[in-house]
DNA sequence: TGCCTAAATGTTAACGTTCACATATGGTGC
DNA sequence: GCACCATATGTGAACGTTAACATTTAGGCA
C-alpha cells in the first residue's frame, strides 16, 4: 500500500505552467492575478485534486485557525451544551477546534493535555471547568496563548479572562421567585460542593434567604443525578417536606417530583419546585418544571469573542451572563 | 506587543551543546543517546520551556495524530452522545480530535467540511449522519483517508466503513417486549424520517408487527422533541388510545405520558410506553420508562478501532451493534 | 520613441521538524 | 597497536507553504 505523495502547489504550478507562487496568490485571492491566469490554476487544483497542506502553512504563518478546548468530559448537561455553543461560534468565527477530554482533572492531566495543544499552535484555548480541581491546577499554568476559562471570575487568578453563568443570581432568582408567591421557607438541594456552579447556586440561595429574611432552613446535598435526586426527595418526604424546594438542576428536582408524587403529595400544590438549566423535557416534566434557563448559545459566542479579542491583544476581562428564570406549573403559591 | 518567535530545535541544541538532531533523538525516545547527554537536553527544555511544533513534525512526517470528526451538530441525545463517546476512545488511542459542525448539512457544505478536514492533514474521518441528506452528500465525495460513518450500511456506498446502532433491531425489540406482555395493538410515533433512525426503528417495528401478526395501527409522525410528543399524546387521546405505545424515543415518550397523565388515563395500567435512549432521568420519570439502551461508549471505541484499523489498510467493514432493553415500570400487561 | 509606473509573475529564502547518511568516539579481540 | 564494531553524535537535505524581494510586461504620457 504505497501511498502516494499528494500534489503539491509545485505540480499544480508545473501543470498550470506558472510559478508555485502565482497559485499561491491564487490560492488567498490575491488581487494582482490575470483572470485567464487565475483560471488556469484552478483547472489545475481541480485536476489534480489538489490540497493545500495546512501544516506547512503554518508552520510559516504561525498561524492556525485553531483553538483548543479542554472539557471535564463529562455527559453532564452543562458542560455538554456549553461545548456545542463554543464549536458553533468558533465555526461562524472562522476557527477549527481541538478537543480534548480529561476525565479526572488532575493538575498533571490538566497540564498533559495543555501542552498538547499548545504544540498543535493553538491560536487560543478554552477550558471548560465546572469544578474546583480544574480550576486548582490552572493556577500554576504558564501558558503563551490567551486562555478564556468558563468559570467564575473570583475562582480564577486575576490574569486569566473569563466567561461565566451567573450562578450566584440563579440561586437568588429562584429564591425570589418563591418568595414572590409567598414561600418562607425554602429548602435547597445543592449539586456536589466541589462543582462551582454548584456552590455558586448554594451561596445565591443563603443569601438571598437571609436578605429576605426567610426563615432558615438545612442545606440537603446532593449529585448532578435524577437518581440521587429522588433519594433525596424520599429522605425529605420522611423527615417533613418544606412549602418549596430550590433543586440545583432539573435532574434533581425530576427525581425529587417523582418522590413526592408517590408520597401523595401534589406539585404545586403542596410543594413548589423550581430547577436550573432547562433541559430538554423540563417542559413535559409532570408537571412541566419551573427552571432557571442559561443563555448557553450566547455563553459560546462571548467565549469566542472574548478569545478572539484577546488573541488580538485585548486586556483580560470577566464577563457574566444573566440567568432567566423560564416560570412553568411547578410552582404556585403555598397553600 | 511584538510576539517573540517561540524556541525551537537549534535554540534548545545551542544551550545544550549538542545538535538540533540529538535534540530530536531525546524527544523521540531514541536509544542511542547517553544519560547524561539527555539530561542535558532535557534541561535545556525546561529551561527554555521550549514546546515542539507539531505542523513543522506533520509536514515531514505526514503524521498529524488527529482524527477528524463531523457532526450535523445537533443538540440532540444521540449525536451528543456519540460525540462524547468518540473523543474518548480517540483519546485513549492517542489521537486528538479535530472537530466541525455542519448545521444544514448540505452536499456543498458537507464538501467544504471534509476539504477543510483533510486540508488539515487528518488521518482519518468519522463522520455522524443520522440524516439522509448527509449520506447522499457523501456518495458523491472523494477522499484520501479512510473514512468511518456513524449509519446504517445499507444506506452506504459500500466503499464505506460503517459503525451503527442496530436500528430496526431496537424497533423489533421494543414490540417483542410489549408483544410478550400481551399487547396486540401497539401504536409507533416515529421521529422525522429523513433521520435514519427514525426510519429504522420505524422499519423495525413495522416488520416486527407484522412478524408477530399483531394488529395493523397506523403510524403517527413526530420529531424528536417532548413539546411534539405532546402535542401528538393529546391527538392520541382525543382519537382513542391503543394499548401500547412505541416511541421513537424518550423526549417523545415524556410527551405522551404527561398527555396520558392529563387526560387521566394511567401508565402503565391503562396504557404502556417505551422509548429509546435511556435519557439522564429516564428512570425518574413518573413512572421510570421502560427503554432501549444504546451502547455509546462502546461505539465510540468501536467506531475507533474501525477507523485505525482501515488507517492501517484494513478493509471495508460494517459492525452493527445491538440495543438493550432496560425494563422499568411505565410497561405491563394489558388490562 | 522612450521613460515611468503599476500590474503580473518569478526567485529565493525562510519556517522547525525528521530522515538518511556521514562522522566521531570508545571499547573489544587479536 | 590496529582493525573492527557498536554506540553516540553531527550534517545536510527534504517537507509544502508564505514572505520578501526581483523581474518582466503592458500601458500611459511627454
Amino acid at each position: 500500500m504505497a501511498r502516494t505523495r499528494p500534489p503539491g502547489m509545485n505540480d499544480v504550478a508545473r501543470l498550470a505552467g506558472v510559478s508555485h507562487q502565482t497559485v499561491s496568490r491564487v490560492l488567498n485571492d490575491h488581487p494582482s492575478v490575470r483572470p485567464q491566469t487565475r483560471d488556469r490554476v484552478m483547472e489545475a487544483i481541480a485536476e489534480l485534486g489538489y490540497r493545500r497542506n495546512l501544516a506547512a502553512r503554518a508552520l510559516v504563518t504561525r498561524r492556525t485557525a485553531t483553538i483548543g478546548v479542554i472539557t471535564s468530559g463529562s455527559a453532564l448537561f452543562g458542560p455538554q451544551r456549553a461545548f456545542v455553543a463554543i464549536e458553533e461560534a468558533a465555526r461562524e468565527a472562522g476557527y477549527i477546534l481541538a478537543a480534548a477530554t480529561v476525565k479526572r482533572p488532575t493538575p498533571l492531566a490538566m497540564n498533559t493535555l495543555l501542552d498538547h495543544l499548545l504544540s498543535q499552535n493553538v491560536e487560543g484555548i478554552v477550558i471548560i471547568a465546572p469544578q474546583r480541581e480544574v480550576i486548582e491546577a490552572l493556577k500554576s499554568f504558564e501558558c503563551s496563548v490567551p486562555v478564556v476559562v468558563l468559570a467564575d471570575a473570583q475562582e480564577m487568578p486575576a490574569h486569566i479572562s473569563t466567561v461565566s453563568l451567573d450562578q450566584v443570581e440563579t440561586g437568588r432568582l429562584a429564591v425570589r421567585h418563591l418568595a414572590e408567591l409567598g414561600h418562607r421557607e425554602i429548602a435547597h438541594i445543592s449539586g456536589p460542593l466541589d462543582w462551582t456552579d454548584a456552590r455558586g447556586r448554594l451561596e445565591g440561595w443563603r443569601s438571598e434567604c437571609e436578605a429576605l429574611g426567610l426563615n432558615p432552613v438545612p442545606l440537603i446535598q446532593s449529585d448532578w443525578s435524577s437518581e440521587r435526586g429522588y433519594e433525596v426527595g424520599c429522605d425529605l418526604v420522611r423527615a417533613g417536606v418544606p412549602t418549596a424546594i430550590f433543586a440545583a438542576n432539573d435532574m434533581i428536582a425530576l427525581g425529587v417530583m417523582r418522590a413526592l408524587y408517590e408520597a401523595g403529595l401534589r406539585v404545586p400544590h403542596d410543594v413548589s419546585v423550581i430547577g436550573v438549566d432547562d433541559v430538554p423535557g423540563a417542559s413535559q416534566f409532570i408537571p412541566p418544571l419551573t427552571t432557571i434557563h442559561h443563555q448557553f448559545a450566547r455563553m459560546g459566542r462571548q467565549i469566542i469573542a472574548t478569545l478572539l479579542a484577546a488573541i488580538n491583544g485585548a486586556d483580560v476581562s470577566n464577563v457574566v451572563l444573566a440567568p432567566e428564570l423560564v416560570v412553568r406549573r411547578s410552582t404556585a403559591e403555598p397553600r
